[in-house]
DNA sequence: ACAAAAAATGTTATCGTACACAAAAACTCC
DNA sequence: GGAGTTTTTGTGTACGATAACATTTTTTGT
């Protein structure tokens, strides 16, 4: 255990007072040139941070966060971020946080707009965290973002952005591969596999198209498959689907790139054949479909780590000016029937 | 937001100064009833609990915490256990807490016997993190540090005690569900499985068994396996492996119930059947045979993980006063060759 | 060279807790 | 009832960073 250095220590070694030690540190001038350069040395040849502590006390400074997240009532999925961002907050309960959350419509780029142009207005906010589910947007935002010196993270969905400060997610290339070899294992070379792209109302193509790449990378590296794919959206889905499956017939396996894997299996219920299934995200209504057997693996994108890690990140760069790497990729978690449970704290 | 309620606060409340209240809040005596009844009153109609803020700045209060891991020496798989424990002692660095690290051998319980009782001798030791790998010993030094009202923590093994504050673990029953689940997956019905105990020096026959129940459980509730079971320790292997292997021919799959499924594949080596293989840890060994196919699975105990929740839900308890479930069940993670990369950050 | 203005630097109160010490109130005993 | 004890209560200071305020030094203009 070091001793830990104060801004008294550096004062007297710097042969100065606080104060001037202070103003160097904030940099609110009305310090000689002498002053500076001497304070800067000792400064930095000591490796001085102020104690995050004494800061916090010190009240007044109350760091200033807001969430722009989507509307868990419009899509359920975002629910489970929702109880990552309360777990973090609680988390740092003993700090002097301002933390707001707020929700958009995911099927609405506009409002998404004008709701962060709003965030971002106010006035001492310190960082912002959002899903950047509409790409043109999100880019718009993190431009007045960085203009404005807000600390940006996002999580979810990844922008290809210099400007975001921080993204937490998933290698989504990387998990269409793990797909693919789960499908590998479940059927054998040979095998028809269709890869089915249900488009929800918001628009992730990129998302998709990043795990199709994934999986087809994979098969193509390893036996010779038949791979068909469907792209359509949910209202267009009951027309669609059945009639694909019954031109690509006999499928061995399907790969739902998205959350509605259950809408896959409702689809094919009554069909007497055995079809291998693997989707994504854990909501109740896949959950079930993989109790009963009917989906063979979920692909856990973890929503909720995603997000407490995320505003984790900005909390402990502003309380303690932590640098943190500036893409975080979390596991890509693989569930069944079996371990499911354990997911689900 | 609420306002936070200070000391101060209650003692211009309750009629009486600061002093008092301190008085009160640490129990040193000298407090007339009368006094004491109005401000414990207050106390708890305002739910006051000290800033953990200004009580760390206010300096002198150190927190003492001690780990008592198994040699990563001995046993490299300890090696992330340290890791984690790093981790956590970075993310609290800003507070004032000393924390040690001591290394055991995995493979002498008197040893561990000692340091432990050595360790619990020490006076102002708040809480002590431990993997009990030796139930007995264990039991022991747990009722030394209850006795001292010493805070307990353990992760990795499983004590069944009351005695201890905090458990970090994995329920190995369900993991050992999981791994039939897979075995299910990559075979069918009729298969011939191999269950094989490789035990290591220390004793951990008891998690091996609990892996086992589970496993056999799920196969017995599903299909008709043949099953075998074989357990020896790691000098056996050479002699024993190989004529169990060819007097149950023909295997279809392994379940290795502990971190050695690697040597199970090099004995293996050259022979021309497709064996199924399902094990445990990311050791190097482990996850070369991953990538290389001869291994299909291994379940991941997040070492890392257990070990870094583990240190931080004591710190929490002392820092913060904060409250947490006695024991943690941390997800039973599936691996396969393209996710593994993801767990190994 | 000297007053006035400007710039640079030093000093101190503050946050909430904790503890040492000082002060006051409540007893004891003759 | 007053000196001496003991018990109870109040006050002051420190922790480290911050920022307002006070003081000193330097610069400017005449």
């Amino acid at each position: 255990m070091k001793k830990k250095i104060t801004i008294k220590d550096i004062a007297q070694v710097a042969g100065v007072s606080i104060g001037t030690v202070d103003r160097v540190l904030h940099k609110r001038g009305k310090v000689s040139k002498k002053a500076l350069d001497k304070v800067t040395k000792v400064l930095d040849e000591f490796e001085y941070s102020p104690n995050p502590i004494a800061r916090t006390l010190k009240n007044g400074i109350v760091y200033c966060i807001k969430v722009l997240l989507p509307d868990p009532q419009k899509d359920h999925y975002w629910i489970r971020c929702l109880e990552g961002l309360k777990e973090t907050i609680d988390e740092f309960s003993a700090f002097t946080l301002d933390i707001e959350i707020h929700f958009y419509d995911p099927t609405k780029p506009r409002l998404f707009s004008k709701l962060g142009k709003e965030l971002a207005q106010h006035e001492n906010l310190n960082a912002l965290l959002f899903v950047p589910l509409f790409e043109r947007e999100s880019q718009a935002l993190l431009n007045e973002l960085s203009a404005k010196e807000i600390l940006s993270g996002t999580f979810n969905s990844r922008l290809s952005n210099d400007l975001v400060y921080q993204h937490t997610g998933q290698n989504l290339y990387s998990s269409g591969r793990v797909a693919a070899k789960l499908v590998h294992d479940l059927t054998g070379p040979g095998s028809r596999i269709a890869i089915i792209h249900i488009d929800e109302a918001f628009n992730n193509a990129v998302h998709m198209r990043k795990k199709e790449q994934g999986f087809v990378s994979f098969l193509k590296e390893h036996d010779s498959y038949e791979i068909r794919t469907l792209t359509l959206n949910t209202n267009e889905f009951q027309s669609k689907f059945l009639s694909f499956v019954e031109q690509f017939d006999p499928i061995d396996a399907f790969f739902v790139t998205t959350s509605k894997a259950y809408e896959v299996v409702k689809a094919l219920r009554g069909n007497e054949q055995d079809y291998k299934i693997v989707g994504y995200d854990l909501l109740s209504k896949n959950i079930d479909c993989l109790k009963r057997g009917e989906i063979n693996f979920l692909i856990h994108q973890s929503p909720k780590v995603q997000a407490a890690l995320g505003l984790k990140g900005l909390i402990e760069k502003l309380i303690f000016a932590k640098e943190v790497a500036r893409e975080r990729l979390l596991p890509i978690d693989i569930v069944n029937s079996e371990n499911v449970e354990s997911y689900l704290t």
